[in-house]
Order: structure tokens, then sequence, then C-alpha cells
DNA sequence: CGACTTGTTTGATCCAACACAAACTGGCGG
DNA sequence: CCGCCAGTTTGTGTTGGATCAAACAAGTCG
């Protein structure tokens, strides 16, 4: 590992708490592999062999219905570990992992885990709150599919990627990978008709502006209160 | 701790390849509490300060919206932890526990939590699998409602409560505690009203047997069924 | 640069499920 | 044992969004 990748991982939450020794010593497993924008990391019910952090570029991790309807679980981000289905007890993955832009991870053999865990305890501790906190991000989103209705989990869905990989721009927030009304309806348990729609409405309102693949929000305090209270 | 509680609690799967002595070493630390029907074991948003065993009862657990709807975020049952929100990272509890009947649980400080895990390693990779197999559910839980329609959600709610919950009894498998029509509703999304009628129309075609705070699925098979392929 | 692919917009129609409303019932407490 | 209350059933109207259908850009590639 070149000592680049190191100092850009040394202050994930992932490794909070150790010592750049022993830091060190969990790098040095690892590999940095790179993804085509459209190839896929891993696949849904696929052996999980390998556990990775996020270098460079975004993923779709999504998974498929046995009647072949999507639905999107998150987006990656980098500096963010994922595929640690092996940790949580499981022989396969759960999701698929799809680059959508170009990307770079660190990728562990699974193999390594308990190994790595037993000697770097912390490493459990911090694994405990990342998964807890996607545990809380899902509560959140079955607590919005039951209560709320489409437009307002739309909103809550823009706000929350602006929040994760928003780069801040002259007129707004953009989200900073290629994102489709199609992507965004499978997060909010949606059509992409009823997803354009919206983008319309709301770019006439002037809270957005968006294009092909491509959504940037003009007025984050606007959508805000759109997402929390009812259309007016 | 009286040796009774001890037995029931040593093949729990969250303290799996422990020995007999760490063991004690952990439950030394709890006392046994008892939740009359009814009351709460702890509230949304209150300070995180313990956590818990179940060791008889059940609990249900939820969320309340800022408007006040409610949301199943599922039932607690005999030897399940719970109320872990500080292992996670949290100061405060995200959702509230009600016994639903009388129940017994075994209560630790959660002051305690990080010398337990330090000293327990085990303790840490067995509480990741059991936070990851909860999000498991949560994925599933998410994915049905972006893609299943009401029907399908209220049977695969049902299915999940007779496979967790379920007594058999004569003529089938009888949820072995007190859930109403609402509670149903409040799990998958929609209204008591349209859950009374899903029941009532599987009742005459002899799926179900149930009333008052009372449910019996009197053929999974057929049941399941109708979860997996549309009405027909 | 024209053909084609992939994503987007917009219109028209339809229906599952929600909202509202009212009557019913089992079980508990006084 | 009667009255009350929480939980349930069932009827009727309404609607948010899905579905179906087409035309319309914006890239991309030969």
């Amino acid at each position: 590992m070149p000592n680049l990748d190191k100092s850009l991982v040394a202050d994930l939450p992932i490794f909070e708490g150790m010592n750049p020794d022993d830091l060190s010593d969990i790098i040095r497993e690892a590999q940095s592999i790179r993804y085509p924008k459209g190839s896929s990391v891993f696949q849904q019910d696929e052996e999980a062999n390998s556990f990775f952090i996020l270098l460079h570029g975004h993923l779709r991790v999504m998974k498929v219905t046995p009647d072949g309807q999507q639905v999107v679980v998150r987006f990656v981000a980098p500096g963010e570990i994922f595929g640690i289905a092996m940790a949580m007890g499981r022989k396969t993955y759960p999701a698929t992992a799809l680059a959508v832009v170009d990307s770079v991870a660190l990728v562990w053999s699974a193999a390594a885990w308990p190994r790595l865990v037993a000697k770097h305890p912390s490493l459990a501790v911090n694994t405990i709150q990342t998964v807890g906190s996607r545990l809380q991000d899902a509560h959140t989103r079955v607590v919005e599919m039951s209560t709320e209705q489409v437009e307002r989990r739309v909103a809550h869905a823009l706000l929350r990627l602006a929040q994760q990989a928003g780069r801040k721009g002259e007129d707004g927030i953009k989200i900073d990978f290629p994102i489709s009304r199609q992507d965004v309806a499978e997060m909010t348990g949606t059509t992409l008709h009823t997803v354009s729609r919206l983008l319309s409405a709301w770019e006439d309102q002037g809270l957005v502006e968006s294009g092909r693949q491509r959504i940037s929000i003009r007025n984050p305090h606007k959508l805000f209160m759109l997402a929390e209270a009812p259309s007016h």
C-alpha cells in the first residue's frame, strides 16, 4: 500500500481510536482494486469472500426481488466500509454493489476479518456503530415509507443525497454522481414517472435544477419545509 | 442472580462461544426487573442508561412520528437482547419499548458495556451479528414496502409473527401474545380498516382464525402462497 | 453527422387503499 | 348483571399515484 492511501484512510470512523502501527498492520493486508463505471463490485447471493472500503468514486447498492423489481438500498461514498456481510454472520452478499462512476476500493479477504478483529478489538466496537447507524437509517426509511406520501419521501431522499454526496456549487448543492429519475424512484418506492413530474414541478418553483442523470438543489430550505410539512 | 436464570440465558446466540465463568461474570452485573403489562421499558429519546435481555413476556418496540403516527419496529421475544442503543453510539433510545404482557428482563447499566466488551471480545463479535441480522430484516421490510401491495405485506407480517412467536396449537399456529388489527396495520404501513377486511376475507377462506387481539394461522401454506404470488 | 440508444416529459385512465361514518361485540369493572 | 369502552366489522365515497401510452431530448457511436 502506498502512503497516499494510508493517509486517506487513517481518519475514518471505522479506524477511530487505533494507533498508526495497528492501522498499518491492517492496511498491509488489503489490495486496492479499480472498478470501471458500470461494473459490479459484488453480486447479490454471491459468496461473501471480501470486504471493502471505498477510496474513490460512488457505488449504488441494490436488491432485486424474485420478480425482477429493483430497490436501491443506499449509495456508498468514499471512506465508507461496505460488503461486510460475513462479519454479520452471512455466507453471501445480501445485495449487489455497482460502480456508478469509475471507482477504487481497498479490498480485504473475508478470511482476514476474524484475525483482524481478534487483534484489534476496537475494530469490532467501531463496526457495531457503523452497522448500528445503518440500522437507524433503515428504520427511518421504514417509518417514512409507512407514514409519508410520495412527495415528501422524494424530498427527503434528495436532501439525504445532498448531505451525503452534495457538492456545493454556485447555484445550490449538486449531487456529484450520475443519478436518474429511475434511481430516485427505486430509493423511495415510487415510479420514475412520478419522480419526473415532481422534479418538473419543483423546477418550476425554483427549488431544484435538473437534467439527464443530474440533480441540483437550488433551495434546500424550501425543499426541507416541503419534506417536513404537507404540500401546503 | 439465581441459577435458574443463568441456565435460561446460557444458550443465547449473544453468548455463543463463551465459557461458563465469563458468562457468570457478565450475568452477575445484571438485575432482573419486572414490567407489568402496558408499562414501558424505555421511551424514545430518553437517555440510554441500560441495555436488556428479555426473560419472560413480549414487548412491542415502536417509533412515533412528530405528528403522532406510530410505527411498530418489531416485537421482542424471550431470549432477545434489546435496547443496545449505546453500543451503536447513540445517547438516547431511538424507539419506545412497551410490555404487551407482564414481562421480566435482565437489565445492565449501559456504563458496564465497554468494560464487558473489553473483557469478553466475543460479545462484540456476536453483537455485530445480532445488529446485522436486524439490519437484514429492516432492509427486507423496506423492499417489501417498496414493491409489494398491502395484501402481501400483511400476509408476510403474519407469517413472520407466526415464526417468531407462534405457539403450535390444535388448529394452526397461534400468535401467543395479544395483538390488535391496529398493531398489524402499524407493522405493515396500512390502516386497521384494511387489515380487518383482509382478516375477515381470509377467515372466510379458512386461512386464519382471529378475534379480539388474537390471531391464529390455520393454513400457513396457503397464506404463504398468497404472500409470494399476487391474489390470482 | 445521422442513426440509435437511453433517459425524460407529459397526457389520459384506472384502481387499490385511505378516509369517513356508523353500527356491532366481547369482556371488564363497578 | 348491566353499562361502558376498546377493539372490530362493514359500508360508501374519494383520491394519490400507478399504469398505459407516446412523443421528445441528449448523448454516443459507427
